[in-house]
DNA sequence: GCCAACGTTGGC
DNA sequence: GCCAACGTTGGC
């Protein structure tokens, strides 16, 4: 199993919004960067990852997700009524993809950006490394555990 | 292929 | 709201 880190601002999709969803599921659409598409495409079923809330009060990792169907086309992208349509990708050769992910759980508190940004242990972990915009990264299984080791 | 201009992300 | 750090675009 691979794990990965994944942001939403949460004034657009949070936490609260996933576990409300049918099935606890949604795709996670508008990604519009190669490479988190990469990653996305990397994905298998059953992975797991944290859910991150960018742009906001207490930026953060907030909660546990799961890949629930991997990579397919990002719909989004062919709707001109969409924030996320992209002209450039024609419905025959989609550009962008995305995955569906369900709530596994919440943290029983955030462990915040700032919080991660001291450990000298996460060096390397694209996430605190600086200037870092990527929404969709690899978590190493070290990384993974060592930051669940920080809920309690 | 270079690179300046522009747009976006996202912490603060 | 500011702005640093990137990514993308498009002229040449």
């Amino acid at each position: 199993m691979n794990y990965w880190l994944m942001k939403s601002e949460p004034d657009v999709f949070s936490i609260d919004d996933l576990q409300r969803e049918p099935k606890k599921t949604a795709h996670w659409d508008g990604v519009r960067n190669y490479q988190a598409r990469n990653h996305m495409r990397s994905m298998n079923r059953g992975d797991h990852g944290f859910f991150y809330h960018s742009n906001c009060a207490e930026p953060g990792i907030v909660g546990i997700l799961e890949v629930v169907r991997e990579a397919y086309p990002d719909h989004t992208a062919f709707d001109p009524a969409s924030k996320y349509y992209d002209p450039n990708s024609a419905t025959e050769k989609p550009r962008w993809d995305m995955v569906d992910v369900r709530f596994i759980r919440r943290l029983r508190r955030t462990i915040t950006l700032a919080e991660l940004r001291h450990l000298s242990s996460l060096d390397g972990f694209a996430l605190v490394r600086r200037g870092n915009r990527l929404s969709v990264m690899p978590v190493s299984a070290d990384h993974w555990q060592l930051i669940l080791g920080l809920e309690d």
